[in-house]
DNA sequence: CACTTGACCTGTCCGC
DNA sequence: TGCGGACAGGTCAAGT
């Protein structure tokens, strides 16, 4: 699923959900969802208190009292999904597209004290979950990597442009799309933002120009911002964490738009083509190679 | 080192 | 209706 502005918008669901829980008891079906000793499930899951939810370019941590985190990736198809008891009238949404959990996708469930739950759950088993010492997490290899937040405050278009200097010789597309450089940008904001900047998706970052890199970044964050402020794209397994869809799609200019009118463009064709590997739409007017 | 490709999985859609 | 292949929001480990 998830991009920069749909684990942000999982995060804030769970911030509002889950703090000051208590986990009661935890199942998973492989070592692979959550490779974990049962030894340190017992000693610094369960009875621990949710204390914070936190998130790092596209990966959510959740804080224990027992000074241990949860820390997960959703890749292509994961979804935390809570659902409260209706006896402690936690909750569960009405308009949840859940009908039923766990169902045949969840791959680990929590329980709470309350007696709601949190379910994660993924078709593709791309995801994972690991519990480990919260002091430990920074020393990830993929905390050690990342690039910066696209969103802080304190983040320039300057910096921006220097980060992308190590990929001068690789497309604009795989740059985005490469964490180290920038945290939290995948294939529908890459494209968003490429369309918003007038950038073809194949130029070689040795080639863009300083005016070109200011307008992405501006690009870029719009996007973002907007797509968090529309709780991120629902294109298709996407849902929050209260089992509801985001509505970004309805403000995509090209993602997915292949034979629709370019909104710059009325008489012209958004295409699709291959980039970095991955599928890619563009106006083939705005955008020239 | 920089860069590309295939692998990891399941489900869906599209053309024959 | 069935079947094969391509494709799907993301990283990794290999290869050049």
């Amino acid at each position: 699923m998830p991009e920069l502005p749909e684990v942000e918008t999982v995060r804030r669901g769970l911030e509002k959900l889950i703090i000051g829980q208590v986990i009661k008891e935890a199942k998973h079906d492989t070592e692979k969802s959550f490779p974990n000793a049962p030894a340190d499930v017992k000693e610094f899951l369960i009875g621990a208190t949710v204390l914070d939810v936190r998130r790092r370019a596209k990966v959510l941590l959740i804080d224990l009292s027992s000074e241990y985190s949860l820390v997960i990736h959703l890749k292509m198809t994961g979804q935390l999904v809570f659902v409260g008891d209706e006896r402690f009238g936690a909750g569960h949404p009405s308009d949840s597209l859940i009908n039923e959990l766990p169902d045949k996708s969840t791959r680990v469930t929590f329980e709470f004290e309350d007696g709601s739950y949190l379910f994660f759950n993924d078709q593709r088993k791309f995801g994972w979950m690991r519990l480990m010492p919260t002091i430990e997490v920074p020393n990830i290899n993929f905390m050690q990597k990342v690039g910066p937040e696209p969103l802080e405050a304190d983040f320039t278009w300057q910096q921006f442009a220097e980060r992308f200097m190590r990929r001068a010789r690789t497309s604009i597309k795989a740059a985005l799309l490469d964490q180290t450089v920038v945290a939290g940008v995948g294939n529908i904001y890459a494209d968003e933002s490429l369309w918003g900047a007038k950038l073809h998706p194949k130029r070689l970052v040795g080639s863009i120009t300083k005016a070109e890199f200011k307008k992405l970044y501006i690009e870029l964050r719009t996007v973002m911002n907007l797509a968090i402020e529309k709780g991120g794209s629902s294109n298709q397994t996407y849902i929050n964490a209260e089992g509801k869809k985001g509505s970004y799609m309805d403000f995509a200019r090209v993602f997915r738009r292949e034979g629709l009118m370019c909104p710059r463009h009325p008489d012209v064709e958004i295409i699709k083509l291959k980039v970095a590997g991955r599928g890619t739409h563009i106006c083939p007017l705005c955008q020239v190679e």
